[in-house]
DNA sequence: CTGAAAGCGCTAACAC
DNA sequence: GTGTTAGCGCTTTCAG
């Protein structure tokens, strides 16, 4: 059991000192090419790896990471983000990593302008975001990069990023599983929807790549006559949102709707209820409360689990790496497509309490 | 941004010196009536956390773990286990935390035995090992406790587990999840059955738990007049495995198949393959490169993932935190049910890159 | 009972 | 260019 390196051993070998020898590890310089030959060897031949724990701690650097999301009063899906990032801030503490969270409003554009400028001001050392408001998070990525600011994305992704990296699902395939849940062992051709409900306003670039997934899904199935179709609902006019969606409920030959907000789930599971199953399928995103109990009843057949929580708390990871180890994010972090039944949920929720 | 309160803080403001308040963190005794009190009232209102990271990297101590798997030459499951404890190897290495890997036979209990007596000698700080063998565990278990070496099991449990915790699925739910697989939309009743699989000798407590999961299942489904039966089959005898396996893919009303064993999956998929699939449907585990293959063809409807790298992972993670931070290990710490399908395994496959 | 001091492995400021 | 040294926060030994 023969211990590790240290850099004084390297240093003994190589007869110079520690400090030497740290100079060439971090390439800083102000060392002879005689010294730099020789050390190199040695690390080489060593195969010698820094204790990183010791670097950190020795180095005394803090750091301060701010996480602009939607305000968590708003919105379940994001109150199991912030606990994500809750337990992200504890593991990292030890390391001087310091974390604000900063949020804005879900269904307002500006709130994310407003939150994003004072966050720039505070000059943190890396920021997590979801960029919800496509062209506004390009503004505030822009203005991050301006400023040296690193910054992760997480939910979802934009095709532009230039940032250290994103964490989150495949978006498009993500529509694909749920096309295939709701097809699988459906002998008939039939209607298949797809659900976009939201409050107030549509901020749903994200949601399109869902959308497009799930087109491909049924245009790729080989001689399949099937029926697609996609519906954008306003949960702020409920009454009109009902109609239609009823409307769609009616339609012969109906089998499946996948919606895509997780919130969205239970408008359309209370409708479904109400007005009868009569055997259309449902896929929903996400263990919400609610979503569980009509999981639980039936209403809602599969769950995708996006794991808000643990995106969140990966996003910090990643960026906590790279301030406090240098380690650089390998791009992007893909989290599985989890898919939930009745059956596997109590275990999804067991394992949640990790 | 304060920063937080080291002891030697809590030593100035109690007016001791920084050992004083160490003894006293650690009720390592040797302190005076009045300086305890008077520590801890300071301990309390400042709300002092140690830092875990300068705790382990002072303390000096040097950790062996040793982690007693099945020989992965045999198996790609156990393969893959190993992986899980190679990458935590590296992750703890810099908490002196040393770990050595001791094979077993999966098919000879007389090795088992042999390696956990030669483990034994070597006196490790903890251990990790997967109780294959019922009994011979028990007893493995037994003396680990005579010479207080802590232990976590993991891939499966024991009722009697006295160990620091298990880290794994539960057996009973996966083999309803299984059930469920099967049974999801299928609308006339029909035979199911659940195989298991195995190289010449049965060791198989703790797949008898998936199949009384699997009848549960069935069980409790109300009024369903399903037939449900078990078989145990022999890869050692291929011939009288396929001539069993084809006699029971004749039987008229026959919907559905769990294999058990991962290893087992492949071969009832070829049958099927050759046999004709027939609308029966099949779930197997784990994401063992035939596996993917028959999901692909489609041969496999689903697989139910193990996980056995992150299983592995995590249990050595578990003794790893006990030995190093004393962190006692919330028990079980049970993982989720994954299910894969055609269209969700490349994210799976993705997001096990990290 | 208590304090002082050395040291874990590494960084960084400061001499020479 | 290079070596020395003082920490980082905590543990542990050794005087007293």
């Amino acid at each position: 059991m023969k211990r590790r390196v240290r850099i004084k051993d390297i240093a003994r070998m190589a007869n110079v000192s520690v400090g030497t020898v740290d100079r060439v590890i971090h390439r800083r310089g102000e060392v002879s090419e005689e010294s730099f030959r020789k050390i190199m060897a040695i690390l080489e031949k060593t195969g010698y790896e820094p204790n990183l724990i010791a670097r950190s701690l020795s180095s005394g650097k803090t750091f301060n990471i701010v996480v602009l999301i939607p305000n968590p009063a708003q919105d379940e899906y994001w109150k199991m983000a912030e606990e994500g990032v809750h337990l992200a801030e504890e593991e990292w503490a030890h390391h001087r990593v310091h974390i604000k969270i900063s949020h804005f409003n879900l269904y307002n554009k500006g709130s994310f302008k407003r939150a994003a400028q004072s966050l720039l001001k505070s000059n943190p050392d890396g920021v997590l975001t979801a960029p919800i408001f496509h062209q506004e998070a390009l503004d505030f990525f822009a203005a991050c990069q301006k400023k040296k600011i690193p910054f992760v994305l997480f939910n979802n992704n934009v095709s532009e990023n230039v940032g250290l990296g994103y964490v989150g699902q495949d978006l498009y395939q993500s529509g694909q599983v749920g096309a295939e849940l709701l097809q699988i062992d459906q002998k008939e051709p039939g209607t298949y929807a797809i659900l976009h409900i939201y409050d107030d306003i549509s901020n749903s670039t994200h949601l399109k790549e869902k959308e497009r997934g799930f087109k491909d899904y049924f245009l790729h199935l080989n001689g399949s006559k099937n029926k697609v179709t996609s519906l954008d609902l306003n949960m702020g006019h409920r009454q009109t949102l009902e109609k239609d969606l009823i409307k769609l409920l009616r339609e012969k030959g109906l089998k499946g709707l996948l919606v895509t907000t997780s919130k969205g789930a239970s408008v359309v599971s209370s409708v479904l209820e109400k007005h009868g199953k009569n055997g259309i399928r449902l896929v929903a995103y996400d263990l919400l409360q609610e979503n569980l109990h009509y999981l639980k009843k039936g209403i809602i057949d599969f769950l995708i689990n996006q794991n808000s929580r643990r995106q969140a708390f990966t996003g910090v990871a990643q960026l906590a790496n790279y301030l406090v180890f240098k380690r650089e994010p390998r791009v992007p972090y893909l989290f599985p497509l989890e898919i939930i039944t009745r059956q596997n949920l109590s275990s999804y929720l067991k394992s949640m309490q990790h």
